[in-house]
DNA sequence: CTGAAAGCGCTTACAG
DNA sequence: CTGAAAGCGCTTACAG
């Protein structure tokens, strides 16, 4: 390759990476050379030398999980231009996988590390501190020196969401939440408590259960509500499928929604404009929580950035036909 | 480290890759010393000695689209096993980046490439042919030379899905298409015809209406066939996203589903179970396929599997209470 | 059973 | 404006 344009491999590495000037002519025997021979610089080579991948690893339970493919879209928008590549990897949540993931990210060299995390103990991350490997954690909250946190801002949009509804007229509003009493679905219901505090509506903790994550349960807490003294006569659930067992609940028994009962979920899946009526909901900002994951590692990555740092994004009311 | 274990780099290499045996308790220092230091080989050194990535590139439209994840997934499910990373890239289906994409993996040294793809002209896959990757399209036919093909079985499938329409009772089974009369959608209505003809019912041209891709195009195609004079009984349509939009049609003329009208779709996404009533269809073996390109890619790289070949996979029926 | 040496393909001081 | 040489961290003939 040099040879055929009659120059050293350090004058075709300048031309190429433009470090430092090559006379005009020079440049253009080497282009054409490379031309010529369909030459392509070996990224592993670049690498070891420089000690840059340029590469990015992200952790996630499973890309199948709709929530993680708009994440990693996020990312692959700032990062391709950036000119980094992504790999990603599926744990399933098993702590030992998540583990072994990271090893074998350090082990490929990446520049940066995004772990959208289940069991995540600090000590499973410090590898890659140890490794001087920037790290961002999706969701959580801002825990450990040295690792940023990038999450939706959940207890704001659940407090968005129970303002539309108090705005249009429902006032007694139940909310259906998953078995946790911490993470993000226990910021959601604080979100929803603050706000009804704030409209001056005093507590009822009746109007808070908690169900499953799952169809059955989101119905099964909808009967629950309905079923009480004082029905609510919307409801709020911890994500989007379980709204739509709320739905099946409202059905079955012949409410009408909304005229009878408000119904609104969290997260926008594909199946929330699907059903009918359309589902209500906040949807969750994924691509923009990849962007903002992938624009705070490659602040990291040229050296700025200060101290570890919390970025929340907020999450966008999608209007449909349930609320 | 290998000075803390006090042996050769060569010593610590074959201890750890087992390449020619080692003594037993030089070994055991070998493996304490790296305990001791977190020791990592560097991936990068390796893949420049061996030029062995273990690496595979997955070329893909958009990881957004409900499809690709579950192929991505199905490829890590394989690979992730035999020691290999993945790369994903999305082109949105622009050929420029498609072509972008090729280069910069085989820059990567990818060690096979898997591409899903919308524009693939043969000589987009030349260059990563003539880097001797081994390389498996997704979907398509069977047509370059070096270049197998991994796609699901649309025409048996829309087979099955009619002939489990005429097993249900049903006579006149209307199709309801995407605009394009080749590619998948094509196979697909040649399989329901072929089906049909199987069955003794004489071809109707009539009942296969042609329309968007998309849920008010499956609205529009399912109005149309029912406008018919001797209007069908049960639709086919080329997808579960039309199907829902045939499902709107039914409510909107009050028709009872199934037993006014069937309604079936292919795919199987994530909708198809939320809908009302849930949707009977043809789930897309998208994971399958995903697991047999990645089948393709090992053998070939372990240098078997004889001349470029198609593996076809078959879908599955799932009935819900749509048909 | 083990080690010294070469070399994979780059980039980057250093020198001119 | 350009090149020779070293070196990134491995693996693998070659030798003993």
């Amino acid at each position: 390759m040099a040879r055929l344009a009659g120059v050293s491999a350090t004058t075709v590495s300048h031309a190429l990476n433009g470090r430092r000037p090559v006379a005009e002519d020079t440049r253009r025997r080497v282009l054409e050379a490379i031309e010529q021979l369909g030459y392509r610089p070996n990224a592993l080579a670049r690498g070891l030398r420089t000690s840059r991948s340029q590469t990015i690893g992200l952790a996630i339970p499973d890309i199948t999980n709709p929530f993680y493919p708009a994440l990693a879209r996020g990312m692959q928008d700032v990062l391709g231009a950036a000119g980094y590549e992504q790999i990603i990897s599926n744990t399933d949540g098993d702590r030992r996988r998540e583990r072994a993931a990271i090893e074998r990210m350090i082990a490929r060299q990446v520049d940066g590390l995004a772990f959208a995390v289940f069991h995540t103990h600090a000590e499973d991350l410090a590898p890659a501190i140890e490794a001087g490997i920037p790290v961002v954690r999706l969701g959580g909250r801002l825990a450990q020196h040295g690792v940023d946190v990038v999450r939706s801002d959940d207890e704001g949009a659940a407090g968005e969401a129970a303002r539309h509804l108090l705005e249009w007229g429902y006032r007694r509003i139940g909310f259906v939440s998953g078995p946790a009493a911490e993470g993000p679905a226990a910021e959601r219901v604080a979100g929803y408590r603050a706000a009804l505090a704030a409209a001056g509506t005093p507590p009822d903790p009746s109007l808070v259960v908690h169900t499953d994550f799952d169809r059955a349960g989101g119905a099964r807490g909808a009967a629950a509500l309905l079923d009480l003294p004082d029905p609510p006569d919307a409801v709020l659930c911890a994500n989007d499928v379980m709204a739509i067992g709320a739905l099946d609940t409202a059905r079955a028994r012949g409410l009408r929604v909304p005229q009878d009962l408000a119904v609104m979920g969290f997260d926008d899946i594909e199946a929330a404009a699907m059903v009918v009526p359309g589902l209500t909901t906040m949807a969750n900002p994924a691509r923009e929580i990849g962007r903002a994951c992938a624009r705070r590692l490659l602040d990291r990555l040229s050296g700025g950035a200060g101290p570890s740092a919390e970025v929340v994004i907020p999450a966008r009311l999608v209007r449909r036909g349930s609320a």
